[in-house]
DNA sequence: TAGATTGTTAATCGATTAACAATC
DNA sequence: TAGATTGTTAATCGATTAACAATC
């Protein structure tokens, strides 16, 4: 409402209420930028920057809208500018600690894939029901008694979920007991838990099946 | 339109336009099932499935309509019978041969997730732009040159794609060029491809960040 | 100033849900 | 028949897009 509510209200309002799918697409801007800082690329309209997302411009100056304003009429977007704003919003400025639960075969592979931790996501730990697993990369794995000391120890709040559809409800169950409030689930069944509890699910036969439906 | 209007009909008029959002749900019901049938549980009503599936009792029962009446007014759903019409729907009768394009961290991650053939799918072929890669699993990584004649001789619809973002356009043309027509994409950039060929996107980056946003 | 592009409003579109007649 | 639950219509909701005034 007022033009310029200063610093902390401004950080304030915006972790109120961004639509999901809008704080779902700044990530992508988010990235698209980032290839863009890369390439020195100083001012970028909303019609470029939409197109490398493949979204609508209007969409795209509407998400953005959410953020404040950051553009200037007539001229476009400030690159670096937006990187930096849009990296606050999304609460990228820190390492987040993740534990992962569940290694199983998926669980290991995860746990192998270095991306998380170019992104700005440590694995910290990894969790089974049945810790006699083989040692992984560098990295134990420990049994569940553990899981609530660690969490609390080092305010862990999201967790990567990777175990046997036939557990995850129970398991899940757990996370939220020791505080977890955020899943990354990947596990073939849908989770039922309190609101507070952000999930996000990845289910990858799924995709798959998707795909070879309209792949006819 | 018309009451009864035979199974070949059926099959057409139902290949045709079914929503992608109903698409994706009816594999969530399809596994739902899957679960009820190991139960041996005979009959499901619509809030029941729809409870399990976490979606609300009418949106199931809208999305089941596409495929045609399938329910008992007053009883509910034959649990079998409804599973195998889903599976015929959704084309899993028989075993779906895909490729693994890029075998850096994430690509040999999957490769060694064996969830995929559990599911139907099976990676007949790895390749790489390095294809020096060693051996992973028991399959051979090949080089790009050799992709075109697998293609097309096994008849294969589907990729994996798992390269670098700065390759995955490019490589996904190529795919394109081979014949291949849905492509599940783990690089972090979107794809600008002919509207023939499906894309679904999986971004771990950005589901973990999306969650990181939604754990304050 | 003239040209360009944002921020925002209003219109459109599609998806979800409530409600209920049909019917088992 | 009475009770239950589907299939479907109509109402609601939210998200996308077109259009344009504001303004750089």
């Amino acid at each position: 409402m007022t033009k310029n509510p200063g610093n902390v209200e401004k950080l304030i309002r915006v972790s109120s209420d961004i639509p999901r799918k809008t704080v779902y697409r700044l990530s992508l801007y988010l990235r698209c930028l980032g290839l863009m800082v890369a390439r020195r690329e100083s001012i970028v309209s909303s019609a470029a920057l939409a197109s490398v997302a493949g979204v609508q411009p209007a969409q795209l100056r509407r998400d953005l809208a959410y953020c404040g304003p950051l553009g200037k009429r007539g001229t476009g977007y400030e690159v670096v500018t937006l990187r930096n704003r849009l990296e606050e919003i999304l609460g990228r400025a820190s390492l987040q600690p993740v534990i992962l639960v569940g290694v199983g075969n998926l669980g290991q592979a995860l746990l192998s894939y270095k991306g998380f931790a170019r992104e700005g996501f440590e694995i910290v730990a990894a969790f089974d029901l049945k810790p006699q697993k083989q040692m992984e990369g560098r990295m134990g794995v420990r049994g569940m008694g553990s899981m609530k000391g660690l969490v609390q120890r080092r305010e862990i709040r999201m967790a990567i979920l990777c175990v046997p559809g036939s557990s995850a409800q129970s398991v899940a169950e757990q996370l939220c007991e020791v505080g977890i409030q955020a899943i990354l689930n990947f596990s073939p069944v849908v989770l039922h838990l309190p609101e507070t509890v952000a999930v996000n699910n990845v289910n990858l036969a799924i995709e798959l099946e998707n795909l070879s439906y309209f792949a006819r």
